[in-house]
DNA sequence: TACGCCCCTGAAAGCGCTTTCAGAAAGCGC
DNA sequence: GCGCTTTCTGAAAGCGCTTTCAGGGGCGTA
């Protein structure tokens, strides 16, 4: 698309027979007699002129554009979260460059460096946060300039120490409260369908999760952590496992929705039920879990919020420098996939 | 971003003790001495230097920019799309810029402007495609120089005249064969939920479905066809309305299996039952719908091909230059959220 | 009518990169 | 060892825009 095809702003200012400056000032609207602004506008309007970000970022003039990384798009969680950057991205006329990672680190890496590149007004990093200390520096190498400058950079997840401004989901305490509700239900056995450990999402989920089964003296069996991928896909295959293994739990927990919609429909497919032969519990709350039946237990996120704080949060200056952190969500919403155990 | 806190190639050639070309050449993988090459790639590293995509851009270089624009990211039926559009452009090193216009015509050709501004590779469109050939007028214009280029605009839907590549739905033929196989069924009263009749997609799910009632002789009330936003709580409303009016159709077609998602809740909310009191039927085969209670039957569609298609086509020349129409999906999957009448 | 001030316009520099164009260095045959 | 060709390197010219810096015109004041 560099070919000639593209009018120029020299195009318009001949056309308007002005100077290049005036023309240009004319189109951002500085002070300008109104009677040139006019023959400006009107060139540009009649030639169909469309000013040249780059060129335009190149001189220093506002470019406006923010980089958006997550896993992948088309998971119900990251769509809707991606929602509500939108919204506000909308609302500030800036372009959203959206970059899936599948989950392969050195991709997110690279994403970070092409949105670098295009010299990104702010990045936002969606459930990024691996547990692994190496790749966290080399991402702080790749986010230098944005971290040096005044905070134009925020993440949905927890890092380890990346010293940027957070918005973050309260996994841990809310996978405790919903370790609470479970027990209060009477459940005493338990099992949990977790996604990869070297997530610090699914990690602070499990661990509250663990911890607070720990502290009402119940325990998990090593046996009753099923390990899959993030997805109904992997849920589906790790409740097929748990029940492969003549689990004895009761209460099955998903660090995930998607995970939860497939253990539900393993538990169908052997013909068991849900909630009757076994509780499932899920973490997210994306719309979708409403509508299913049973309606899913969860743990509620304010998915799009998430979205739209961090996104606010990364263009609002931070004059202190100072890591900012909002938490939200936690709450358990309890609904007919989970039962009370008599 | 733009402050002086950028590595250049010029600081790059000054510590590599060479010049700018020689730097910019080493770094693009030109002929260079090994020797001098070496201590260029040297350089950068150390410098953490990262090319600025603007100035290249400028200069003339490569870059691999690639603008989509939907009506919602975080409706299934895009991220499930928007999903393929990401793998397809990972694997060619493409970064996306995504924009949603949140079904407004006029931010839609907004989103194009800022797409040409900058300069993207190839323009998708996804679900744009109004009634309205005011508006497709200005679309044309806003595409212009993309047009005359080699076919670098693709679009997921019907337009009237627009001549660009287009990835296409079978959604006439598609809701045509829904109407068939539910007149097989034994269905004789319908009723339609049906979304913004501007939009080509509505338009043309609900005239294949209509024509094909017609054609077998079945009347459709007008009162039967009801309106509302393309969501799941368009489809409850929708759906309420209709209860409310005492239809008596024993199938309802929704036009998208979000508005029948919402249509089963209403159902439910009422008491009554999915599909023995009433079949409903979607349209796109979202992922979720097999895992409702009941499944959904709906029109197939290969939602992620879509997108790696419509990106692959846009990224194809074109050397005819001519319009390429892919037509995709369209075959009805019957599941449990409709019966026999017998 | 003449002088000074202020605002507006136009020329030009530069943003960081690619690429052409010569010139320098190196390689070859005789 | 000389002169030619063949590489490879460096200087410089843009890409399209914003913005500084003077200069010029219009106006107010005496």
């Amino acid at each position: 698309m560099q070919a000639r095809t593209h009018v120029t702003l020299e195009d318009v200012a001949r056309a308007a027979d002005v100077s290049l400056a005036t023309a240009s000032r004319a189109l951002n609207g500085m002070r300008v007699t109104p009677h040139l602004r006019e023959r400006v506008l009107l060139a540009a309007e009649r030639l169909a002129y469309t000013p040249n970000a780059h060129a335009r970022a190149l001189a220093g003039g506002a470019h406006r554009t923010v980089g958006v990384v997550c896993h992948d798009v088309s998971d119900p969680y990251f769509a809707a979260i991606a929602g509500g950057v939108m919204r506000v991205a909308a609302d500030n006329d800036l372009l959203v460059m959206l970059a899936s990672t599948f989950s392969d680190p050195e991709r997110e890496i690279a994403y970070v460096s092409m949105l670098r590149a295009e010299r990104a007004h702010a990045i936002l990093l969606i459930g990024s946060g691996f547990e692994d200390l190496h790749w966290e520096r080399a991402l702080e190498a790749e986010l230098k300039p944005y971290l040096d400058g005044r905070g134009r950079v925020a993440v949905i997840s927890r890092h380890r120490s990346l010293r940027v401004d957070t918005v973050l989901p309260e996994n841990r305490a809310g996978a405790a409260a919903m370790a609470r509700a479970m027990l209060e239900m009477g459940h005493r056995r338990f099992a949990v369908l977790t996604g990869p450990p070297v997530l610090t999402t699914v990690a602070d989920r499990l661990g509250g999760f663990r911890a607070e089964l720990r502290k009402a003296g119940v325990k998990l069996a090593a046996a009753d952590i099923v390990e899959g991928p993030f997805t109904r896909d992997g849920g589906y295959a790790a409740m097929t496992r748990l029940l492969d293994q003549g689990t004895r739990a009761t209460c099955v927990f998903a660090v995930a929705d998607v995970m939860a919609i497939g253990a539900c429909a393993a538990v169908r497919d052997r013909g068991l039920s849900v909630p009757d032969d076994v509780s499932v519990a899920g973490f997210d709350d994306i719309p979708i879990v409403r509508d299913l039946t049973p309606p899913l237990t969860t743990v509620a996120l304010p998915l799009q919020q998430l979205g739209e704080r961090a996104l606010e949060l990364a263009l609002t200056e931070n004059p202190e420098r100072r890591r900012r952190v909002l938490r939200m969500g936690g709450e358990v919403v309890v609904r007919a996939s989970t039962a009370k155990l008599t």
